[in-house]
DNA sequence: ATACTTGCAAATGATTTGCACTTGC
DNA sequence: GCAAGTGCAAATCATTTGCAAGTAT
């Protein structure tokens, strides 16, 4: 997602029958400064809440709802139970995957596609249609190995 | 995790110095007995109840929260927020592989373990240490692509 | 003009915690 | 006997919803 694609988001939210309002069009500038940070409602609201004191928290769990019924965003709940949202990236449909360090609690986005060979061996192998996935690693970053500052262990 | 190994996972219990208890006994047996459905607190609770209709949601998220802890269950968050448990499976350590299908909700656990090729790219693609992982597919299940129920669509 | 949106406050649902009572070792 | 464990009720935290007032089209 580029910055200049905005200008397109913004026309699939009105074809579907929603309105531009300042606080979606702030919402979506948001996630596009902060691509791949993995950010929860509350830490979106938070950033918001700098640009616009006004807006309240159920809208942007409103907005968040929208984007992802629309294929804009996605949704992930890792497993401390908080819905975390990030922009699509129409390039490359199939880009959740995660490194999660157990140790500074950081979450990376890898991009590679690691996952067409498995995803033929599922087809093959227990009939199930795959439409998309999501894969998690846990472990310790290159960071974490290097300071030995592992609060997990 | 077998029937058998009941009686060593008690004595772990013990040896980390928690005490046996006839709440503690009979959430094991449970989970002995719905291995892999994915059973969250509020499902095992009612399971309990059944059988000790004195028992306390409270102490069933106590107890998995134990279980957890001692590495006897694990743990998964899926999409609906919701935590769900299921015993480790000794002798498949990487069993994290989850079939979600959109139509009919339902959610099989494969023990192939897949990603062995997969860990050994990101170890020396991204220095990242993986500890485990979890992968989970969605799609739509076989039954569903049979009965042409699909409630997602 | 008016149907869609908003912010706020109250409701919800999963999980956690405080506490007086009970029990395994 | 006593620290650890329990059930219950109240507290917490993320998320959702009802509603009167505001706004994009």
């Amino acid at each position: 997602m580029t910055r200049e694609s905005l200008t397109t988001v913004k026309k699939i939210l009105q074809q579907a029958g929603y309105k531009l309002t300042p606080q979606r069009e702030l919402t979506l500038m948001t996630l596009v400064e902060r691509a791949n940070e993995h950010l929860s409602a509350e830490e979106i609201y938070v950033l918001l809440k700098v640009k616009n004191p006004d807006i309240g928290l159920a809208t942007v769990y409103r907005t968040l709802d929208i984007l992802t019924e629309l294929g804009i965003t996605y949704r992930s709940v890792f497993d401390d139970g908080l819905a975390r949202y990030d922009l699509k990236i129409s390039k490359n449909k199939h880009a959740h995957h995660y490194l999660l360090c157990l140790s500074c609690g950081k979450i990376e986005t890898i991009s590679d596609d690691l996952l067409l060979n498995v995803e033929d061996t599922i087809k093959q192998k227990y009939h199930f249609e795959v439409l998309d996935h999501r894969l998690t690693f846990y472990g310790i970053c290159e960071d974490c190995q290097k300071n030995k500052v592992n609060h997990y262990e």
